[in-house]
DNA sequence: GATTAATAGATTGTATACAATTTATCAGTA
DNA sequence: TACTGATAAATTGTATACAATCTATTAATC
């Protein structure tokens, strides 16, 4: 009896499994900006045909957390300044407009903040053991659940792909160290939420997200990170 | 000599094409909520193998305005009374930041303008012409154009696929008739911008959706134009 | 005739084959 | 050695083949 090729019963799963996969090593940042993402080697990695790793590249894509060059496959993307600031106040936007949101809905969600205080533990957890990957993908995800929250799903959505591509941004600009002190803020921050205190909740993510710019170059200076870019070439020499 | 079976070289420029049309066929209302995208129809019709509709259908999907229904196909989605509250709560949120930032940049982005005024001018003319459909894309892309003009691409980026399903919900919930009123709309929120009021700009894009908005019932008993969501089933009588 | 079961047809989901392009290797030249 | 050009290998982009599933049609039963 032959066997088949392929068995489509777990296909979706299977899809978005590899998907969340690639989406946490990036969020980890264990797969870094400008990483060659080659289709053949993935597929061989998680057991399936070219046709999988491709649906899921071109997913991470339209996030714009992989970019598609032309006959040269897919690659992490690389963010340059100008993305940068753009990708962090879009997300700044999104993230008072949730935070807002959840305040609202605060007393009819009551059992979901539990989940919530559950995830900072477990953030306190990894960090106190050093586990920094972890750690930094709790943290996002913690900002994920509190959009899930909000009670829309295309702010949701939306959301969904600005946090890694703000990791990327992190593994690009970050100059200072540190990043324990965020644990606490998420703290107080589901505190004041609790409260249904949109005002301080507001005002504790705008320094969240201020202390997390605070450790970022973002001058021009910084784009020498991105030779390639700053010269808008490939692998040439700098000509005359 | 042997034909080459398919040339590579506008691949991505078919591709886009592609998007378009369907995309642009749904702005105007030509393709309705709940309508069956079959893949090898519209293969067929574009001169391409499944393997390049798949792909545009995939990102329909990811941009909300096409659903996959496991091995079903791909539809054109129809937002029920929930996902339509969450659409326009989002837009407004977009459109309001938007409309704030183009109002910051106006002084350098001078020229830019004219285009806009344009898009106005043609706006008049299809209407005049009666040409709805026409009248009702353009529309549109004037939102869109304005997102461009934020500066900020990940908010265009999100805009330009809540555009889309506000065509859809405007198909499915709209009650009352009336439209052309929108286009002085557009034309005096375009004044306040170019003079860099953002305050009265914002406060014109809120009327603005306000009035979009009033035309739409969206109450719970509309939902009976989804029976088969009312029901949760899909093609079974309605049990005991 | 209405309802169910069985079969055939149509359509999607995945893998694979092959063309186009890029990248790497290597010989040849100054 | 350093550079150029040609060739081979590797990789992407598209079409196609085939399996799994769904849908429509027909046959059978009451």
């Amino acid at each position: 009896m032959v066997e088949p090729k392929y068995t489509r019963q777990k296909s979706k799963t299977q899809d978005q499994h590899i998907y969340e996969e690639i989406f946490d090593a990036i969020l980890e940042q264990r797969l870094w900006p400008g990483t060659r993402l080659k289709e053949e080697s993935l597929g061989e990695i998680f057991g399936v045909s070219r046709t999988i790793i491709r649906r899921t590249l071109s997913r991470l894509a339209h996030e714009r957390v992989a970019v598609f060059e032309p006959n040269r496959g897919a690659f992490v993307a690389e963010p340059d300044v100008s993305d940068a600031r753009q990708i962090l106040d879009a997300r700044r936007l999104m993230e008072l407009a949730i935070v807002g949101k959840v305040a609202e809905r605060a007393s009819s969600i009551k059992s979901e903040f539990k989940k919530l205080y559950e995830l900072i533990e477990q953030e306190h957890k990894s960090s106190a053991a050093a586990d920094k990957g972890t750690a930094i993908r709790l943290s996002g995800e913690f900002h994920l659940q509190l959009a899930r929250l909000s009670g829309n799903k295309p702010l949701e959505g939306f959301l969904h792909s600005l946090v890694p591509q703000t990791s990327l941004i992190i593994a690009l600009y970050q100059s200072k160290e540190g990043s324990r002190c965020a644990i606490d803020e998420h703290s107080r921050l589901l505190d004041a939420l609790k409260l249904g205190d949109a005002a301080l909740a507001k005002r504790l993510m705008g320094e969240h997200l201020d202390h997390i710019e605070d450790r970022l170059t973002l001058d021009e200076s910084a784009g020498n990170r991105n030779l390639a870019k700053v010269f808008g070439r490939r692998a040439d020499k700098a000509g005359a």
